[in-house]
RNA sequence: GGUCCCGUGGUAGAGUGGCUAUACAGAGCUCUGCAAAAGCUCGUACAUCGGUUCAAAUCCGGUCGGGACCUCCA
């Protein structure tokens, strides 16, 4: 199925024809390595996922999918020195020598980034890799270089910067983000480092180094720029190293679009000579808490840790996100959490049930069986794999899944059928990645709350009501929920 | 100051000129000794004011409210 996305660059959503046959490149903003990820960031790592999953499950494409750790910036470098008050104790303890400082650091913040994205649904086997900025210093400065070279850079005060006037003499300036450059906000901190530039819209690509920095030695036009990459530098050279230019489709949050990725767009037009980084720039919109920002200050800032702490289960957060577009801002409540906590399950539910029905026969990765699937219920599943074709419209799909659901009667089911269905919910699930396959898990029921169990049945044999009542408030008062069937009943916890 | 987005039922969230999602919660019913679970049914929502139109939640304008971005925040 041809996949459709809105692409920032043209302002609509057009289809995706891959530059490569064999594979579909990706390339995502990850996260800088400074702190936990908080909630908002999730987002924009879970629609990441999704869209590369539709691209596999829907597109059929082969992706090969990269995602950055950023482990070199301003406040990883304000974070990760001696003394910081940001310094954990698990990250050992500080050396002198302020690189190794940056790796413990950021070592750590990475390490709990991807416990925290493989709890959300995300697997590592699908990034094709994820390079960490350090390592590519090299394939940067290479590119500062090339800018330089054509006369696209200057050096100023030990650093070197991207001249944006210069470039706009050759180049368009602007295309993910309309600027308005005479209207510069007044009071806001035009200049956010010390640094020296020409001009506010100039961006650094070298920083010179300052006392106790870590530092990469540099040498560019016969000068020694002893410092470290500034921030846009290290997507363009890392693209262009691992995937090649130009690549299909760059994901990142909106906030991204400037200047981050209108500056990545310069540097690889300006350094490398190409007339695209991306075909795609796709952003997703941001999360909001209780209808706000997320921010310190007003005490709505969670991060997944937070949400865990609640007893919430982490796929449930996933699957709350996929309830909204990807382009929309999203209000995150807990009351909202719960719904779709509720809802998946119920999907759930339904698998487990079309399992015990199916006669288990594996036609993995088939589709030769849907003839087998009710044709009135067939219907939903296309429109629901059109949904996600659709610009990833993970909400309209979720709707149809449910009407799909909704529709199969399972005891009518033939086993065949059964199977069927399951081969055909596997494919969604290779996108929403929210349910099981596996039979249920049997808990393990108490040995006292079985004993008052089946000390209840005795007595609801012998129509002892009153007896069976009370025994059945006693095994709630221990928390779990007796469930009478025919001829025997189930246990559950409530 | 500039640029832009949004305001849909109790909650979340689709829809973007007529057919009006979906989920959760709630109500009623069926089933059940009573329950639980499940199934069925239901609510008649589109900030506000005006305009365009045979017809507007959907287009246009005003107002009110919320939000984002405007140099290192996903």
């Amino acid at each position: 199925m041809t996949i459709k996305l809105y692409n920032t660059l043209t302002r609509e959503v057009e289809p995706l024809t891959p530059l490569r046959k064999e594979y579909v490149a990706m390339y995502s903003c990850g996260p800088t390595v400074y702190n936990y990820v908080h909630i908002g960031n999730l987002r924009a790592f879970i629609t990441t996922d999704v869209i590369q999953r539709v691209l596999k499950a829907i597109g059929g494409y082969d992706v090969r999918w990269v995602m950055n750790i950023t482990n070199i910036d301003d406040k990883i470098i304000r974070d990760a020195t001696a003394g910081s008050a940001a310094w954990l104790e698990e990250m050992g303890i500080p050396s002198s020598d302020a690189k190794q400082n940056l790796r413990a650091f950021t070592r750590f913040y990475e390490d709990e980034f991807l416990k925290d994205i493989v709890s959300v649904g995300l697997d590592i086997n699908h990034f094709y890799k994820m390079p960490r900025a350090t390592e590519y210093i090299g394939e940067m400065q290479e590119l500062i270089r090339a800018i330089t070279q054509n006369k696209l850079a200057y050096i100023s005060d030990r650093s070197v910067y991207f001249d944006v006037t210069a470039y706009e003499k050759s180049h368009a300036y602007g295309r993910l983000f309309q600027i308005d450059r005479e209207n510069f906000r007044e009071g806001v901190r035009i200049d956010a480092d010390e640094y020296d530039r020409e001009s506010v819209s100039d961006f650094a690509l070298w920083k010179g180094k300052k006392p106790g920095e870590p530092f990469w030695e540099f040498e560019i036009e016969g000068q020694q720029l002893p410092g470290r990459p500034g921030w846009h530098i290290e997507c363009s050279a890392m693209s262009h190293a691992l995937l090649g230019l130009p690549i299909d489709v760059h994901t990142g949050g909106v906030d991204l679009r400037f200047p981050h990725h209108e500056d990545e767009l310069a540097q690889c037009c300006g350094g490398y000579g190409v007339k695209e980084q991306a075909s795609f720039w796709v952003h997703n919109e941001h999360l909001e808490v209780e209808g706000k920002k997320m921010s310190k200050s007003l005490g709505n800032f969670l991060t997944l840790r937070d949400l865990v702490k609640q007893g919430i289960d982490p796929i449930d957060f996933r699957f709350a996100l996929l309830f909204a577009h990807y382009r929309s801002k999203l209000n995150f409540t807990f009351e909202s959490l719960k719904a779709a906590s509720a809802s998946r399950k119920r999907i759930q539910e339904f698998i487990w049930d079309v399992m015990s029905v199916s006669d288990g026969a594996s036609t993995d990765g088939m589709i030769s069986e849907r003839e087998s699937v009710p044709a009135a219920s067939f219907q939903y599943l296309i429109k629901a794999a059109e949904a996600l074709a659709d610009d990833v419209h993970t909400p309209r799909a979720l709707a149809e899944l449910n009407t799909f659901v909704g529709s199969v009667s399972v005891g009518e089911l033939s086993a065949h059928s059964a199977s069927a269905i399951l081969n055909e919910l596997k494919i969604f699930n290779d996108v929403f990645g929210a349910w099981t396959f596996s039979p249920r898990t049997a808990i393990e029921v108490p040995a006292e709350i079985v004993l008052l169990a089946e000390k209840r049945w005795e007595a609801r044999k012998m129509k002892n009501w009153s007896e069976s009542d009370r025994l059945r408030d006693e095994i709630a008062n221990r928390g779990w929920t007796v469930m009478d069937g025919k001829d025997s009943y189930e246990l559950e916890p409530r």
